[in-house]
DNA sequence: TGTACATCAGTGAACGCGCGTTCACTGATGTAC
DNA sequence: TGTACATCAGTGAACGCGCGTTCACTGATGTAC
């Protein structure tokens, strides 16, 4: 290896430590999170950080594309632990993938989920680790389709068909725009539940969560 | 009119111009509301409006209480306007109130709906006005299933069938289990695609957004 | 192989801000006799 | 009706913090000849 190779991962090695201790304080701060405070924990002066990022939203945004990343990861782990034409089994996989990274991290969760940052304009490199999970359930939708175990349904009227043809077009090309939205429907049904579960919404009020979460899951699938 | 309750109206006043404020500040600074930026705006000097709050706390408190009556009253206003037997009618008022206050007010739904504030603890005065959207999506499925046009379905197991039982026994008691389940898919549907739309993960994605929003909603209604 | 130079990580001080909360106080308004 | 006292909103200064970002710098490490 080379010095200058040796160089840069040390840089690499260097930034990753920023952005590990920097997701642990997104635990006390939130999206607020204290540039600060992280240097300070890593032992170093808050401006050597600006040699690894050059500002704090910087930083944001590389901590936003690791946990798309992580959860699109996490998601694909468990659904390709699947058989290929159980279509439901693949969708619960990712269900639960994405449930249990969630619950793992949830600040994580809530940086991504959550309320925007306020001031924050997320750049376009966000956009492709976003679409992890959108094209992982597009795939099951694809599968389905050419197997006739998912069938297209009703027509759509305009201008939805045409939306949903294009949205289908980036996730999950060919299926048929009612198809698309039934698998949107089950796309908003699990993060509607993990943000009610992990934002709140659940406590007093559901405690079996992990059948709960199941079921209703289950029931929204559609096959 | 005595002096004291004229001293008590003017009291009221004023803290009802706090709150208006915070409100406009939400957002600027999200949850993280700066006490100061607002006696700022209200030309008074920060220490001021310890006369009315006892922390900055309290006043998020304040804020979040108003704004689960605010979305609850716009849904009861939207819901009382249908006939009583449109029960698809009925839920589709409530979804478009929701959404209509939720537009009109982004930052206080990301208050309430939204990541948690780090390091704040919603005391127990927030649950009644947080029940009154489930109350009333509970009224319907009661009214449905009175009249047959909500059939109860295949009855879920244990530990979910108590557990739902339990739930219904607070909104919507009488009804079975399982359409409790149902109404829940149905509430989770509703502010999943609420959270995407103004979290930002519908854009580029869907432009459409009230026909999508209403097809969306449409399906998911359990009749 | 040795030397001059360039690169680069990290320092430390400073700039110009911000914050929540406390406390002794002033002065107006209300209450009791 | 007049007066003494109590209540209460709002002030201004202070405490003890925090923050992101810039900039000239040191000193180690790597590169080119």
């Amino acid at each position: 290896m080379t010095a200058a190779s040796i160089r840069a991962r040390v840089r690499a090695e260097m930034t990753d430590e920023i952005k590990a201790a920097a997701r642990r304080h997104l635990a006390a701060d939130g999206a607020n999170l204290s540039l600060r405070a992280v240097a300070r924990e890593l032992g170093m002066v808050s401006s050597a950080v600006y040699r690894y990022f050059a500002s704090r939203d910087d930083l944001l945004t590389a901590l936003i594309i690791d946990a798309y990343d992580a959860v699109g990861a996490a998601a694909e782990r468990a659904e390709a632990a699947i058989d290929r034409t159980d279509l439901r089994g693949r969708w619960l996989a990712v269900c639960h993938g994405v449930r249990q990274w969630a619950l793992d991290n949830p600040h994580e969760y809530a940086l991504i989920y959550g309320s925007p940052v306020p001031g924050y304009q997320a750049p376009q490199d966000t956009i492709p680790p976003a679409t992890r999970i959108p094209v992982l359930i597009g795939a099951i939708l694809r599968d389905g389709y050419g197997s006739g175990d998912l069938p297209a349904g009703d027509p759509l009227p305009e201008p939805l068909s045409a939306e949903l043809t294009r949205v289908a077009d980036v996730v999950a090309a060919g299926i048929p725009p009612q198809l698309m939205a039934r698998g949107m429907a089950a796309w908003t049904q699990l993060f509607g539940m993990l943000s009610f579960e992990l934002f709140g919404q659940f406590n007093n009020v559901i405690d079996n969560r992990t059948e709960f979460f199941d079921h209703q899951l289950r029931a929204v699938f559609p096959g």
